[in-house]
RNA sequence: GCUCCGGUAGUGUAGUCCGGCCAAUCAUGUCGGCCUUUCGAGCCGAUGACUCGGGUUCGAAUCCCGGCCGGAGCACCA
């Protein structure tokens, strides 16, 4: 300890590389069976890419299939448009699956297996009301249908078909002195009236998501299974099942809850947003949908990586859009081409101009990379600059650098021309700024994350713009072309 | 209220299972400098954390107990 005080510099220890990115996952037995399982009632949200985009990395790691299963068993919860809009969304993250399953085209299936579990006796029929049975399930009591034979609650069963709807439902048998209540006694199968989207009124029997869901994960051979740790409880009611059927269980992986600052992720508030009007439409920049972030000019790289290092732990995360701006940039910064836009423009005339520096001037679409061309771009004495430029040059009296052109000043009320001379505005320490010629700008708006919008002008050259080119607006930030209408464009704003 | 889960810098993460190599990793953010005819990129630097209190131990981010804080579930939604 002393000797080390004198200053023996050991050579810096070559760290240890630990390969970075996701934990391994526990019993591996070869290739791996993983799902999605989504319910169709509306778009993917982040979420949702989480578990798909963990899924998916897990397989590429580890070979296998991945599954995309639709659980539709809540006719009423079903949005005939989100089976599409999933697809759209899992597409766009780039998430392949190799089989798809629709929960609504298997309902026999869980007719079968509930038969199976009657004659098993591990379920039972109930007709209790849902007050009177919580009421005995909250002291621990069971209720009176526990006790039917097994050849009764086959018979129920059968009626099940034509009852009413709360008429009866199926229980699944756990352990009625389960210290959690919600583990206790829980429902397979209920009757649901309503007319079902995708199969209509062909059934009125519908299992619940956790005798659906085991049901499948068995049938489908899945190996392990990512979920949020909400659904502790439903993987432990879920574990009831396994046994009677004899089935071996799955990994269950819990990850926790994953919130998005300032956005609320819920499906059904975000529903319920745009049908009050509150919001433009499940692509509204300040929803959490895959669509809205997609429209704010993020790539799906970005939330991949995002979900690589947020993985698979079980404490709950907040991801700021901070966070992903920064892991979005690095992968805009090289495709996007630059381009001048003038916010809040104001338009200048520069006296004292000398017809010499007038014409066009070329500027590289991206500076690091030259070999793509360049823009040309008309100067000339009439001028449009930012607000907030103009604003502050006047304030200070120091003069102005137009990007690639001329010095100015502004002079009571007037606007002068200096020189050209880049040396002299560094000396005078000018801010450097952009510029467009009132003769030939095209009227351009920015769509903000708040959804305010913000007017400008384009340079002429942005008229070869296409909807979905992501382009930094030079001194402004990284923006998505969202509309080309003839000559005007509008742009939804990403990130600086 | 009951049951369960979690708590490392502003944020996200590594380390926690098998205590010492952790005066704690990496990234991002923030701030400063250099560079650049973008406020982008790049380069350099700085800042900043083990929720608290006990206990076990020679030694605790790591094990145990309790508090605090946060989250989830709790009738036929997934």
């Amino acid at each position: 300890m002393e000797l080390e005080k004198l200053g023996v510099k050991e050579t810096v220890v070559e760290k240890r590389r630990e390969e970075k990115g996701l934990v391994d996952l526990p019993n591996l037995k070869g290739p791996v069976v993983m799902r999605f399982a989504p319910n169709p009632s509306g778009p993917l949200h982040i979420g949702h890419a989480r578990a798909a985009i963990l899924n998916q990395e897990y397989l590429k790691r580890y070979g296998g299939r991945l599954i995309l299963r639709l659980e539709d068993t809540d006719p009423r919860r079903v949005d005939p448009e989100a089976y599409q809009m999933i697809e759209e969304d899992l597409t766009w993250l780039r998430v392949k699956w190799q089989e798809r399953v629709i929960q609504s085209d298997r309902i026999p299936l869980y007719y079968e297996h509930a038969e199976k579990l009657i004659e098993l006796g591990a379920a039972y029929m109930c007709t209790c009301e849902g007050s009177k049975f919580k009421n005995l399930k909250d002291e621990s009591k069971p209720c009176p249908c526990r006790e039917l034979t097994v050849e009764k609650n086959l018979d129920l069963w059968k009626k099940m078909d034509s009852m009413p709807e709360g008429g009866a439902v199926l229980r699944v048998k756990t352990d009625i002195n389960h210290k959690n209540p919600a583990i206790r006694d829980w429902v397979a199968m209920r009757i649901v009236e309503d007319e079902h989207p995708r199969v209509g009124s062909k059934y009125r029997v519908y299992p619940l998501m956790n005798f659906a869901v085991t049901v499948d994960d068995h049938l489908l051979g899945i190996t392990h299974v990512l979920r949020g740790k909400d659904h502790l409880a439903n993987s432990e009611k879920q574990e009831y099942l396994y046994h009677h059927f004899g089935w071996e269980i799955p990994t269950f992986i819990h990850y926790g809850r994953l919130k998005m600052e300032d956005v609320a992720l819920s499906t059904s508030k975000a529903r319920k947003g745009i049908e009050e009007g509150l919001y433009t439409g499940w692509d509204d920049p300040r929803l959490g949908t895959i669509r809205a972030i997609q429209r704010r000019g993020i790539k799906p790289e970005a939330l991949r990586e995002l979900m690589v290092e947020i993985g698979i732990k079980m404490a709950d995360t907040i991801v700021s859009w901070k966070k992903i701006y920064g892991l979005n940039r690095p992968l805009l910064e090289e495709t996007s081409n630059r381009y001048f836009f003038i916010p809040n423009p104001v338009k200048v005339e520069i006296e004292g101009l000398p017809k010499s520096v007038e014409g066009l001037i070329k500027r590289p679409l991206h500076p690091d990379f030259p070999e793509r061309g360049y823009r040309e771009l008309n100067f000339e004495g009439d001028l449009y600059l930012p607000a907030d430029d103009v604003g502050d040059a006047k304030k200070t009296g120091k003069p102005l650098r137009l990007i690639d052109a001329v010095n100015i000043k502004f002079e009571d009320e007037k606007v002068q021309y200096v020189s050209a001379d880049l040396e002299y505005a560094r000396k005078a320490g000018s801010k450097i700024v952009q510029w467009v010629a009132v003769s030939s700008g095209l009227k351009a708006e920015i769509v903000m994350p708040d959804t305010s919008i913000l007017e400008g002008i384009l340079e002429a050259s942005g008229i070869a713009l296409k909807v979905d080119d992501v382009v930094q607006l030079e001194r402004f930030g990284f923006t998505r072309v969202d509309q080309v209408n003839g000559d005007k464009i509008r742009f939804y704003f990403a990130h600086k």
